[in-house]
RNA sequence: GGGGAGAUAGUUUAGGGGCAGAACACUGGAUUGUGGCUCCAGUAACCCGGGUUCGAUUCCCGGUCUUCCCUCCA
């Protein structure tokens, strides 16, 4: 952050200044992209209508101390992905990097707790985190959420991956899911004691890579594709023989539930998620096919279970809960990649064109009228010559052109184009 | 945060130490009141800073941004 102030030195041949440009990683979402957008929220609309679903929407700031505690201090994302500072009142506050925190705070600060359970929250809203941007990662992304808040039945859980995938499958990217159970933070912190034991005793097999893997993150060992690791994972010790009776029993019935709602799904056993407040489910949503130019396979969502969050911000004990994010960038690379992106182009099947001064005059109040009553006409009042307007009808698809000249004007008439037969009639 | 690749009109790109070329798009015209095809014309670019050089958009260094891998994630 060492911006120098720029000398301003005695221009010479007077250069244009330099243009302003978005932040690293932000990016303007332009009229062109807005089809695949609104399709997304519409289809977000219904499908969070159909399953009870009611909207949050939330502040993009938050206490700095709310993704401390909820997320986890020793995660990537708060430990060194936070846009934090502090404001003219000494506040210490962040914009939020995912919404799951947010929402359990908003539970809890609204009572929700005295609602029928579950409370079941969407939102749909941009995250922002500080990391080195590519394809499919920006600064500030957008993702739907979806929280059900206050139950730990399994169905839940199953549900939430229901929507999550239904919801990819209905704007045509088709995914899989990959589901493991975690237990509960204590159950994985002597998993993964136990898995570093594993690996150190086989130190000498791992390639360079996976020893600094062993290092900073045991579990990203699991999916390793280094040489001669398949066998070494398969020795490896796996979580589910760690989880106790309630937790098993938990998500076999998620898994069944799945089964009989035929979500097609990985069981992934070295599946595990960045954040600290999961417990017990979680899952991952990858594209079947590969997305975007160069075949990078992003995952376009995750959730999972976070029973100890609520609890953890001074909510009540033993309100559990189960959530899901996606990615709405990825899933727009998805669906480019699947070639499902609708149409972005004006269509209108009428098209109105005024030609001369007093004929746009009147033209405004003609097509404003035609507007009121609900029919959906085309103009080009900027355009001042027919040829012009015709051509943008013509762009726009239209099948007539309603025409008013200077000669309209006087005779109280207007010209009806067939603009694929090229005829036209004069009518009062 | 570590490593690699790249940056030329709005977009896709050609080129290359000495006037930067095209296509699409846009604007206008061929028809001064008629679209879809065609033809003509116009607008429009070498990311920023330094170095080498008579001369740098081209070569070198640094920065910025984009992209890919690692890390991580949506």
């Amino acid at each position: 952050m060492s911006v120098k102030p720029k000398v301003e030195t005695v221009a010479k041949p007077a250069k244009k200044s330099k243009s302003l440009e978005t932040l690293r990683g932000f990016r303007d979402i332009l009229p062109d992209e807005q089809a695949s957008w609104e399709k997304i929220e519409d289809t977000a609309r219904s499908l969070t209508r159909a399953y009870g679903f009611g909207r949050i929407r939330l502040p993009a700031l938050e206490a700095t101390s709310l993704f401390e505690r909820g997320v986890g201090k020793e995660t990537d994302i708060v430990e060194k992905e936070m846009f934090t500072f502090v404001d003219q009142g000494g506040v210490k506050m962040t914009l939020r990097p995912e919404g799951t925190a947010s929402v359990a705070r908003a539970y809890i600060e609204h009572g929700m707790l005295n609602q029928p359970q579950p409370v079941k929250l969407w939102y749909m809203e941009p995250m922002f985190r500080h990391e080195r941007p590519q394809a499919g990662r920006y600064r500030q992304h957008w993702q739907l959420g979806l929280e059900a808040m206050g139950s730990d039945d399994s169905v839940l859980d199953a549900q939430i991956i229901l929507m999550a995938h239904g919801f990819c499958k209905e704007l045509g990217v088709d995914t899989m899911v990959n589901i493991n159970s975690l237990g509960t933070p204590a159950v994985r912190k002597s998993y993964v004691a136990d898995l570093t034991k594993y690996f150190k005793g086989h130190v000498k097999k791992l390639s360079e890579t996976d020893v600094r893997r062993l290092q900073r993150n045991p579990l990203r060992l699991l999916d390793s594709k280094e040489e001669g690791m398949e066998e070494l994972k398969a020795g490896a010790p796996q979580i589910i023989e760690y989880l106790d009776d309630e937790t098993k029993q938990h998500f076999m019935k998620v898994l069944e539930y799945l089964d009989e709602a035929e979500v097609p799904y990985t069981l992934n056993p070295f599946l595990v998620r960045g954040l600290d407040y999961y417990t017990k489910t979680v899952f991952e949503l990858v594209s079947a096919n590969p997305i975007g130019e160069n075949g990078s396979q992003l995952s376009l969502g995750g959730g999972g279970r976070y029973d100890g969050l609520i609890p953890l911000l001074g909510g009540r004990e033993a309100t559990g809960a189960v959530g899901a994010g996606i990615g709405i960038e990825r899933v727009i690379l998805a669906m480019k990649a699947a070639g499902t992106m609708p149409d972005n182009k004006r269509t209108a099947d009428v098209f109105f064109c005024q030609l001369g001064e007093a004929a746009r005059r009147k033209g405004l109040k003609i097509f404003e009228k035609f507007r009121q009553s609900g029919v959906d006409v085309g103009e080009a009042f900027a355009k001042g010559n027919l040829k012009a307007q015709l051509e943008i009808a013509d762009k726009m698809k239209s099948t007539i052109a309603i025409i008013l000249g200077q000669k309209e004007v006087l005779d109280g008439t207007v010209i009806i184009r067939d603009m694929e037969a090229g005829a036209q009639e004069i009518v009062d």
